[in-house]
DNA sequence: CATTTGCGACTTGTATACAAGCATACTAGG
DNA sequence: CCTAGTATGCTTGTATACAAGTCGCAAATG
């Protein structure tokens, strides 16, 4: 056996035989006078979240010390914070590797991020606030100009920004970034299999709920956000057999 | 100023001026086969959730170099590791310390697991079986029989147990591993000021839930466990000042 | 006497060397 | 040709030395 886990044969390994490991691309002059870990730290985590670095790609030390000429120990660091955040899985002796997006972890993922979402919800809708209202509309409208400049990286930091006004508005910064925490499998799977064309409909589905909480309507707005969010599982299912195997299933 | 956190100058210092650090009890010793960090991780999180070592407590690496005898290494990757945990707080050039038990935090831990929870158990209840019932009450049966042998570790086993139980039925593992994060800060709390005077009520509440459970009475189950989570704050209202100092409030 | 300045003992961050285990490729033998 | 054993290069885990920053105390200075 290679090693305990699932690794697939796919792109992941062609990328490291021709390059390095496939990290050849994140070319980043790290600042000396800042903690290097967290600098590293930083540039894994987006690497793996945006999936420039695809599940299953061998993680090796040495190569990340030889690119960013610095020791193993903070490259070391840097891996075991993000095999704590579940992003890398460590063998001793065999080798780190990019976590793959397993369907257990999205199905937790998701429920982890509904729960939580719909519970701010029905904390801010007694308070609904016209400003509130004014903050979430604008948030969306900065979602329809994103998507006109034909920017994925945007989109998803203004889809971001939309939902974490919810955590804003409770009053609980704290919820807020455990759900960043629990939906960034989610968020792996948006960024390795998002499609442009779906982009109108999020912006419609967050207006229902906008929309639902301006009528006072708690049941419907909480109604349109668990639909909004379940719509991962439709995208889930039109995603075509052969994409399916770059994720371990 | 002495570090950029809010340090009680309690019991936590005294401890600290007679001992090598107040770790001194932590007497164990490890095995060299398996992982040292590793060992030293769930000594140390054991440790401080159990509220051995009491909030702002300085945690030296040399120190528990010296007890046990290995190098500061796997030591540093336990303490980051309960550092990502939010167990630690590390401040470069000055020192690590047990994290404080924030109001701030205790809301927000509470929040995530009462959510969590009562999403369980809105799947839970439509499978509602005879067995998962002879389950639960099992677990509470548990939770009585160490009552009565005066032995708080075992109670907030059992109680776990019960809880557990939830996320086993929902077929939810990874949600319960996450509402166990999560749920940290609560259980320090718990550990910290537990009234054994109470432990017969806990049994009536999680009664109370199965009860409704078994009747199909979905929204009263939740009540049910709504209530008995939030009950956390009667008891943190019950608590006299001096005692609250001891937490950073 | 009050203030400041420098020394020393601590802290965490980083660099490097060594130990131990696993996978693969190669070689010798059947 | 096939198989078994070995050698080599990889991996992570651990140990240790050094660098850089902070705190506290003590001594020197105004």
């Amino acid at each position: 056996m290679k090693h305990p886990s699932a690794r697939p044969e796919s792109s992941a390994w062609a990328n490291s035989a021709l390059g390095e490991t496939g990290l050849e691309r994140l070319a980043f002059t790290l600042d000396r006078h800042l903690s290097v870990s967290d600098q590293l730290h930083s540039v894994l985590r987006r690497a793996i979240v945006e999936v420039r670095l695809l599940p299953g790609t061998p993680i090796s030390e040495n190569s990340i010390c030889r690119q960013f000429s610095v020791s193993r120990t903070p490259v070391r660091t840097a891996i075991q914070r993000l095999a704590e955040e579940g992003l890398v899985d460590v063998f001793p002796q065999l080798g780190s590797f990019v976590a793959p997006i397993s369907l257990a972890g999205l199905q937790d993922s998701h429920f982890i991020r509904r729960s939580l979402e719909v519970a701010l919800l029905r904390e801010v809708a007694p308070k609904w606030t016209p400003e509130m209202s004014r903050a979430m509309r604008e948030a969306v409208a900065e979602q329809e100009r994103v998507i006109a400049g034909n920017d994925p990286d945007g989109f998803f930091h203004a889809d971001e920004a939309f939902h974490h006004l919810l955590g804003t508005f409770a009053g609980r910064e704290g919820v807020w970034q455990a759900i960043m925490a629990a939906k960034v499998t989610l968020t792996r799977f948006h960024r390795y299999w998002a499609k442009p064309e779906r982009l109108p409909d999020v912006i419609r589905e967050h207006l229902a709920v906008v929309d639902a909480l301006d009528r006072g309507d708690v049941a419907g707005a909480e109604q349109a956000l668990t639909t909004h969010l379940d719509m991962v599982f439709v995208i889930f299912g039109q995603m075509p057999e052969d994409q399916r195997r770059n994720l371990s299933l």
